[in-house]
DNA sequence: ACCAAGTCATTGCAAATGCAATGAATAATC
DNA sequence: GATTATTCATTGCATTTGCAATGACTTGGT
C-alpha cells in the first residue's frame, strides 16, 4: 500500500517545480509564494505557526518570511503580550499578488484533478484530509 | 479544491523530515534511501530515468547517486548499446539494508494510513494513481 | 516566588539544491 | 548521408536548506 506514500511524494515534487519555475521571476520560488498565500488567507498566525502549517523547517520558514518582508510581500509584528512571538500579515505587495498566486494555485489544482470526476475529487479531498489530522 | 494539493505538499515535507532523520545514521538523508528502494526494486534503470521515477531533479538525483556509489549503495554500470547512458544497480551494502528501508517505508505507510479503513486505503491509492499517469 | 521544562525567534555552518550551460551520443528529418 | 533536433551525463555556481545550538521569554509545578 506504500505506492499512497510514494505517490504522494512524486506528485508534491513535479507541482513545486512547476510553481517555483512561474514564480520566479517576482522572487517567489523555493516555495516562497506559499507564505504569502497562507498569511493572505490567515493573517496574523506567528511564524513557526505559519511554518508548522505547511510543514516545512521553522528554520527555513524563518529565512524565507524574512527575504519576503525584504522584498516587501509580507510585513511582521510584535505580539503585545507574549513577547516571544512574531505576527505575520501580507503587506502592499502581497495582497497585490495574491489574486495571481490563487489563479495558478487554482489551476495547477484543476490541471491535476483533471483525470476524476467531480465525485472522485471530493472523496479524494476527504480521504487526504484524514490523514493529516 | 486545492486543498488536495495543499494536503498532498504537507503529507510529503512531514514524511521526509521523519524519513530522513531515521536514515541519517545510514548516511541515507535527504532522500538518498529513495534511490536504494527503488533501484532494488527496478534494477538497471538509466540515471535520468531514475530520477524521473521519482520526480527529483535530474542534477540532484546525479549527485546523489554519485553519493550512494562512493559509499557502497549502489553501482553503475555503462549501457553496451548506448553510450550516452549509465545504469544504476545495487551494490552489497544497498541489498543489505533494503529490508530495512522498506520496513520503515511500510511503517510511515501504515502510521499514514491509519486513520482509514481497508477499504478507504484501496480507494486512495486508486485515485492517487489517477493523478500520477 | 522559584526553578525546571517548554516554546519562541534567531544564527552558524556545512552540505544540498537546482537552474543554466557544456559536450558527447543518438534520433529524426530532409 | 548530411544536418538538425533531442537526449543523455556531467559540471559550475550562487542560493537554499536544515540540523544543532543559543538566548529570551513563558508556563507549570511546587
Amino acid at each position: 500500500m506504500f505506492e499512497i506514500i510514494r505517490d504522494i511524494g512524486a506528485i508534491t515534487r513535479k507541482t513545486e517545480i512547476k510553481t517555483n519555475a512561474e514564480f520566479r521571476r517576482l522572487g517567489l520560488a523555493n516555495n516562497a509564494f506559499i507564505y504569502v498565500i497562507r498569511t493572505y488567507e490567515k493573517p496574523g498566525m506567528f511564524l513557526g505557526e505559519l511554518a508548522d502549517s505547511v510543514q516545512i523547517d521553522r528554520t527555513t520558514a524563518f529565512r524565507t518570511v524574512q527575504k519576503l518582508v525584504d522584498s516587501g510581500y509580507l510585513r511582521l509584528e510584535d505580539d503585545a503580550k507574549d513577547k516571544r512571538l512574531r505576527r505575520v500579515y501580507v503587506a502592499a505587495k502581497g495582497k497585490a499578488v495574491y489574486p495571481e498566486l490563487h489563479a495558478f494555485e487554482q489551476h495547477s489544482s484543476d490541471t491535476l484533478l483533471s483525470q476524476l470526476t467531480a465525485d472522485e475529487q471530493n472523496e479524494l479531498k476527504r480521504l487526504l484530509s484524514k490523514l493529516v489530522y
